[in-house]
RNA sequence: GGCCCGUUGGUCAAGCGGCUAAGACACCGCCCUCUCACGGCGGAAACAGGAGUUCGAUUCUCCUACGGGUCACCA
């Protein structure tokens, strides 16, 4: 039975990175049946923030990513927060106290920063003298009895190598030497949080462990803890960071290290996340749109990357415009009717050719209501708008462009797009000049923009017959009084 | 600094000893077109450097350079 936990700290916001970890955390659980355990590691005293376990949950529920067991579900593998768990670790650390290869250190913080100076002002990389390693029982007794504090370390072979085995990286071995005899519970009786995970990873029966590279370093310690207890060693996958450029990782100052940054930013969340689980991982074909199910029979962590990747925001603004444009209508419709509403407040218009005409241009859901803003009103423009080149028009012709559309316009009775356009473009036959001399002003006096989402008989389908022609007869007082 | 990891176009990346070195985004050009988009076609653009191994290296080995990570009684 594959279980793969995705363990997060509430700091009140789900990182980008961490989001995609939990990604292929949750795809490797769902593609093997397996169980997506939700842990929160909450040891942080110092960090705790209030409802920031709210904002983890939200996250996730947001983006699809369900648990199987966590805080809120209970799978018989709790508590599932670990501050809650704290009484379990101590006894852990004493087996191997009393098995020989972990001890008990009684040097203060005093040597210990007098040990670490010396070693960096003797040009050393700061590390334990193991001062306490070899104490006689007599004097470990002695110091108990002077209630001492001590913290218990783990004792790592002075001499050898540690290897590993990361399902991406392959085997990775470093020398012992170079590994401290870290500490396993600290003066307070409480579990390093290095410890803890390993506890916790093996009482919760965790197969898979998908984490940041950062803990690459470390792993060779985890595993001299699985060996010293003699249990399962979980597979590792050592996952690449996310970069904002190729030196700097995403981070909280720049404003785009966030999910809620680009919830925010007005990204459509399944495609934020088809973006992130593109962003170190390739798929074996070339479809590049895929929605959480295609993802779990797609993912494969042979296609995960192990150098790090820029984030790329126009590449996500492609991705998310993708998504918008291939949905469905109504379901378009649905997502962007409240960004409509910010900047419309009319209820006779055309709504479903609306929609209609915004779905191909539609890459941001915020950048909706300023296409949309001339709805209401026309803005205050300059006449200068009316003048095109390739349209071949000046508010000169457009202003007897529109006075022969005006009495056109009023006679068209069935007022949609098509017949507009068939009027319009019967004009334009008869007169001989490209459809532009009439359609360009045309959308111009009903916008009052340069760029808007349809042309000039669309523009007017969607404002309806009344507003058209109150808009062009003013279009042409306009023109009158300013040519 | 020690140790560990990485390095294919601007970006994401395919490639796993023999290819004209994919594709996507972005960029440029053309077509379509009632503006802007969508769509279609085309273009420019890359194996960090050096030694090996091999008949043959983007691919395997080593070195160099560059980048990242890590060396806490933090998580």
């Amino acid at each position: 039975m594959v279980r793969t936990r995705f363990a997060p700290s509430p700091t009140g916001f789900m990182h980008i990175g961490n989001l995609r970890t939990a990604l292929y955390t949750w795809l490797i659980a769902r593609q093997n049946n397996g169980k997506f355990v939700l842990r929160i590691e909450d040891t942080d005293t110092a960090r705790y923030v209030e409802g920031a376990t709210d904002v983890i949950y939200n996250t996730l529920r947001q983006c699809g990513l369900d648990w199987d067991e966590g805080p809120d579900k209970d799978g018989g593998y709790g508590p599932y927060i670990q501050s809650e768990r704290m009484n379990t670790y101590k006894g852990y650390a004493e087996q191997l106290v009393n098995e020989g290869k972990a001890y008990r250190c009684f040097c203060d913080k005093e040597r210990m920063d007098k040990l670490h100076n010396e070693q960096k002002s003797n040009g050393e990389t700061p590390h334990y003298d193991r001062h306490c390693r070899n104490l006689t029982a007599d004097e470990i007794s002695k110091k108990l009895e002077a209630k001492i504090p001590y913290v218990i370390r783990q004792k790592v072979p002075e001499s050898g190598e540690t290897t590993f085995v990361d399902e991406l990286y392959g085997e990775i071995t470093a020398p012992n030497k170079d590994l401290d005899d870290q500490i396993l519970i600290k003066a307070d009786g409480m579990p390093t949080y290095n410890f803890a995970n390993v506890v916790d990873d093996h009482l919760m029966e965790i197969t898979h462990i998908v984490r940041g590279n950062e803990y690459l370093s470390s792993t060779p310690k985890y595993n001299l803890l699985y060996e010293a207890f003699g249990w399962e060693i979980p597979k590792y996958i050592h996952v690449e960071h996310i970069m904002r450029d190729k030196t700097h990782k995403l981070s909280k100052r720049d404003g785009d290290a966030y999910f809620s940054d680009y919830v925010k930013k007005g990204y459509y969340i399944p495609a934020l996340i088809n973006y992130i689980a593109l962003l170190g991982w390739s798929p074996k074909g070339e479809q590049e749109k895929f929605t959480l199910d295609e993802l779990i029979t797609e993912f494969d962590i042979a296609g995960l990357s192990k150098s790090p990747a820029v984030f790329d925001e126009v590449k996500l603004r492609a991705i998310n415009a993708l998504w918008l444009r291939s949905m469905s209508e109504l379901e378009f419709a649905a997502l962007i009717f409240p960004y409509i509403k910010q900047a419309v407040k009319r209820l006779d218009i055309n709504f479903e050719l609306l929609v209609h005409c915004l779905q191909p241009r539609a890459e941001l859901l915020t950048e909706i209501p300023e296409k949309v803003d001339f709805i209401d009103a026309v803005p205050d423009y300059s006449i200068d708008l009316y003048v095109s080149k390739k349209m071949k028009t000046t508010p000169e012709s457009s202003l007897s462009a529109l006075l022969t559309l005006l009495p056109l316009i009023e006679a068209v009775e069935i007022f949609d797009n098509e017949h507009i356009y068939n009027a319009v473009m019967e004009k334009v036959n008869e007169m001989g000049v490209k459809n532009g001399v009439l359609m360009f002003p045309l959308r111009t006096a009903l916008s009052g923009k340069a760029m808007t989402p349809g042309g000039g008989t669309e523009i007017a389908a969607i404002i309806g017959k009344d507003e058209t022609i109150k808009r062009i007869k003013d279009a042409i007082v306009k023109l009158k009084s300013e040519c």
